[in-house]
RNA sequence: GGCCCGUUCGUCUAGGGGUUAGGACAGGAGAUUUUCAUUCUUCAAACACGGGUUCGAUUCCCGUACGGGCUACCA
């Protein structure tokens, strides 16, 4: 009766399990746009499911840390508005800290606890012997068929073990795995993953400066954070079956996080995983925000500073690998919370398409209230241009809100909104100067200025009589008007650009473009 | 090389034992716009291949090919 009693309180554990997720990345460079894809699934996951959302850092790799990153790192979840609830810079809980350095200590006791138990060894083999064992066979592992040739707690007497703990020696400690056994786990995309311990090798767990490897570090951190479940890129599967053997080993199996492993993001060309130098190479971004190589200083592109809306990232990335059936596209992010489920990603990899990310933005950027819009603007035009009045720059975002890709298109294309032409570009005039001697500028200028229509209908009907009564086609005088006040023969209706501009600020452009011509 | 994972239009994908295999991006054509952009209409475009299972397979199974990942005292 006691059995089932405890079998039962276990699913029952299983069942209500509150969720805990965590992103883990480790600060070795600019968070890649796969990385943020990651951090979003688990966000999705964890807030559908009231759950908690953790950021941990994984810096373990003393040798790979890069200055900035993991600032970096905050920066861009709280940009793209991916919050985690607990972890590095987002309020202690009850786990913390958060950085795997600053838990450095606590590792070793599980290791130690391997060894104890016949799971693990020390080791203290060179890297010349090391490099030995691949010199004799390049498919040689450190694993059951090796293990008693090398220096280790298993070939050494126990007396020489400990004279060389007490010299300090430098030494790691491996797990032992066993030598033909099959490993199996529940993959929530995959289903059932089998691999056979031959292929694997006695995996370092804690290196000879006292640091421990991904595999304890993540393993003990999921435990002791009470991590419901694992979701993270591919790249982990093959070594999925070594941590669940390390939980098993650890006498934790029964707690042990469902895993979810995520399909990589690929090049948009050719084939492999989407890096830091596709983005340099095909001229888009791979990163949330500009990144300055603090090395090299070398400058890779953000979407931020390119002129992307968070939103339209965030909306745009949920696809690549996930899909919740239908046709719509544009959602919310409580829309997403609430339709996102793990079993609805995919099991391939999605190659990134930059196409796709522009018109999501153009999307968004369209839904946008012209204040909001102008807000978001603001500052980017007054680094430019000088002061502009708010009321004026709301008109603006309105008239050209559907003609924008990316919130920087409105300073770099639209300078003429907010600032005169004055010297007027040759091959532009030279389109419009057959207007030159028969138009009376004069009777132009007073028909604008004394004008008082204030719809597009009413102007454009007026131009279009003025242009009868002084036996001008309606196109010349209209690409005349166009060119004078915008500098170009491309831009919004020329009603609309009055009414915007003001008809003075358009008088003026047209006397100093007919000057010109 | 070995192991693991995968494969629907160019790309992201929906679907799923019987469908005209649907949508979106990009591309073509057209309409609207005096221009450009938007918008609208429209065209072209896919189940990798070979074997099974089945009355029937793009869908299930097995192979092959191709793609991806891993193979560190990196994560």
């Amino acid at each position: 009766m006691g059995f089932y009693k405890l079998l039962f309180t276990y699913y029952l554990y299983r069942m209500t399990r509150r969720v805990r997720v965590r992103f883990a990345p480790s600060p070795t460079g600019p968070l890649h746009i796969g990385g943020v894809r990651t951090a979003l699934y688990n966000y999705l996951y964890a807030k559908k499911h009231n759950g908690d959302f953790i950021l941990r850092i994984e810096d373990t790799d003393q040798n790979r840390l890069v200055p900035g990153a993991e600032q970096y790192i905050i920066e861009a979840l709280k940009w793209m508005d991916i919050r985690p609830n607990e972890g590095v810079a987002f309020g202690d809980g009850p786990y913390a800290p958060y950085r795997q350095s600053d838990r450095k200590d606590s590792y070793r006791q599980y290791a130690e606890q391997l060894i104890k138990s016949g799971f693990a060894y020390y080791a203290f083999d060179t890297e010349e012997e090391l490099e030995q064992l691949k010199a004799v066979n390049q498919n040689a592992k450190y694993d059951a068929a090796t293990r008693l040739q090398m220096k280790n707690s298993l070939t050494l007497s126990e007396q020489e073990v400990e004279d060389r703990l007490n010299k300090k020696e430098h030494y790691v400690i491996r797990i032992k795995l066993p030598e033909n056994e099959d490993v199996r786990f529940h993959d929530e995309i995959r289903g059932i993953v089998v691999v056979n311990t031959v292929q694997m090798d006695d995996k370092v767990l804690l290196k000879s400066d006292g640091m421990p490897t991904y595999h304890l570090a993540n393993v003990c951190d999921d435990y002791i954070m009470q991590i419901s479940h694992v979701i993270r890129g591919e790249e982990w599967l093959p070594s999925a079956p070594l941590h669940v053997l390390l939980y098993r080993y650890l006498g934790w199996e029964q707690v042990m996080p469902k895993f979810a492993h995520l399909p990589l993001l690929l090049k948009p060309d050719g084939n492999g995983k989407l890096s830091k130098r596709d983005g340099d190479r095909l001229g888009f971004p791979v990163f949330p925000l500009e990144w300055t190589d603090p090395k090299t200083h070398e400058i890779s592109s953000g979407y931020r500073e390119k002129g992307y809306l968070p939103e339209a990232v965030l909306n745009m990335l949920v696809f690549l690998g996930w899909n919740p059936g239908g046709t719509q596209e544009i959602f919310s992010k409580e829309e997403l919370i609430n339709l996102f489920s793990l079993e609805q990603i995919h099991k391939a990899g999605a190659k990134f398409d930059f196409e796709k990310a522009k018109w999501f933005n153009a999307e968004y950027i369209k839904k946008l209230s012209n204040n909001k819009l102008a807000d978001l603007v603001k500052a980017d035009i007054e680094k430019k241009f000088g002061h502009i009045a708010t009321d004026y720059l709301s008109n603006v975002c309105g008239l050209v809100k559907e003609r924008l890709v990316f919130l920087s298109d409105l300073s770099n294309n639209y300078g003429y909104l907010f600032k005169s032409p004055e010297i007027y570009d040759e091959t532009v005039l030279s389109k419009v100067r057959s207007i030159k001697d028969g138009l009376p500028l004069d009777d132009l200028i007073q028909a604008l200025i004394n004008g008082s229509e204030n719809d597009t209908i009413a102007i454009e009907n007026k131009l279009k009589d003025f242009a009868v009564a002084n036996s001008l086609k309606t196109g010349d005088l209209m690409k005349f008007i166009r060119a004078a006040l915008v500098g170009e023969l491309s831009g919004p209706t020329i009603p609309e650009l009055i009414l915007l501009l003001g008809r003075e600020t358009s008088a003026r452009r047209i006397e100093n473009c007919f000057s010109q011509l």
